[in-house]
DNA sequence: CCCTGATGATACCCAACGGTATCGTTCGGA
DNA sequence: TCCGAACGATACCGTTGGGTATCATCAGGG
């Protein structure tokens, strides 16, 4: 009974949950859900399919903590700006364009993961949907409430243009319809920002 | 090359290729690309795979064949914009705000073809790819003429925000984060250009 | 030290997909 | 009227997909 020492040295690999969420993360986001296979992901992971559905009860199960994970991570930016500016409304939400400004470069290759999602999944009732559904609607109110705190006079139609700009740089991003368009982006928030200080 | 025609009267079928076109549409915008097989498109059309594939080398190409049809479709609502209020840009931008904004309520059913077409559709070697890539070309070089034509002081910056705004408002209408989409768009779209008479 | 639950590995099932081969039928133009 | 091209129907092929069954192995806690 040779006992496999585990080599010194070498960092101890992470659960397999986490090695699975990890490689579902990197080829959902590079390939798309639906091109990517279960068996895919197993591999990368450096495990088996046996152990996916272990963790997860489908494919579908996966995908949906994917975008939960993706979510929290877009919240922990709604997070960061709140922290980094407090009582400062408008710095708040151009941290926030600068975030989704600085992750256009990325976007541009693939695209925003909801978006993605959307069109990849059209089914209404898959349990990624919901996911989707709570994280915008959570993200509009967090985003009405920074306009009404910094005195825009309309925080709705304010919070629906930036998200409607947000949106849209991601979108010409990844199709390449417009050059430059984190500068831009970022422009045009100042713009939408500075036309109530008038 | 006279297009062959069977009958006479409202009753008759059209042509398989164009039967084929009609289906594969419907299906596509309803449903996805990759969800759609080629079986479901030849039931649609009322005939068979062979029929699909005298006509189409593949099913990459008839998805290009679909894409630069619903391209012609948008461009021919520049043309409608351009024709219906000759040298009066502004009006030719708010039709097409207009345009948009009139098609949100089946936008937020299934989503933008374009958009989703680049999700699904990662590969960027694929045929449909290029279709995309020319449409949104053409559709920014025209945005940006009709801007310089109204005299708004930076035509690129204008488009780039008008771009954004039409894409976002597409994004927002299908993930549900925004009430009243349309009528929000089209304030946002006479705000950008209302700010240049001032 | 041993037992139990989590893990790794392999083989398998069944359905759906893109694409092809074949053959009989239909229809319009000459 | 006749011929060839287009069309319809069906069966088929190879691959890939999600998901399952089985069994050996490993690790940690009682």
């Amino acid at each position: 009974m040779t006992a496999t020492v585990r080599r010194p040295g070498r960092v101890a690999k992470l659960p397999p949950r986490e090695r699975i969420l990890d490689a579902a993360e990197e080829l959902f986001q590079s390939e798309g859900i639906r091109r990517v296979g279960v068996q895919a992901i197993a591999e990368r992971a450096e495990t088996t399919k046996m152990a996916i559905y272990r963790h997860f009860a489908t494919k579908d199960a996966l995908v949906a903590e994917w975008l939960r994970i993706v979510a929290a991570d877009y919240q922990a930016a709604f997070d960061r700006a709140e922290a980094e500016h407090p009582d400062r409304p408008r710095e708040q939400i151009l941290a926030l364009a600068r975030f989704i400004a600085e992750g256009l470069p990325a976007i541009s290759y693939r695209g925003c993961p909801f978006i993605n999602s959307l069109a990849e999944l059209p089914d209404r009732s898959h349990p990624a949907r919901q996911v989707i559904e709570e994280h915008k609607a959570l993200q509009t109110r967090r985003l009405v409430g920074m306009c009404a705190a910094a005195g825009l006079p309309d925080p709705e139609q304010a919070a629906a243009e930036i998200t409607f700009v947000l949106e849209g740089a991601q979108v010409s991003a990844h199709n390449g319809s417009i050059a430059q368009p984190g500068e831009r982006l970022m422009r045009i928030v100042e713009g939408i920002l500075d036309r109530a200080n008038r």
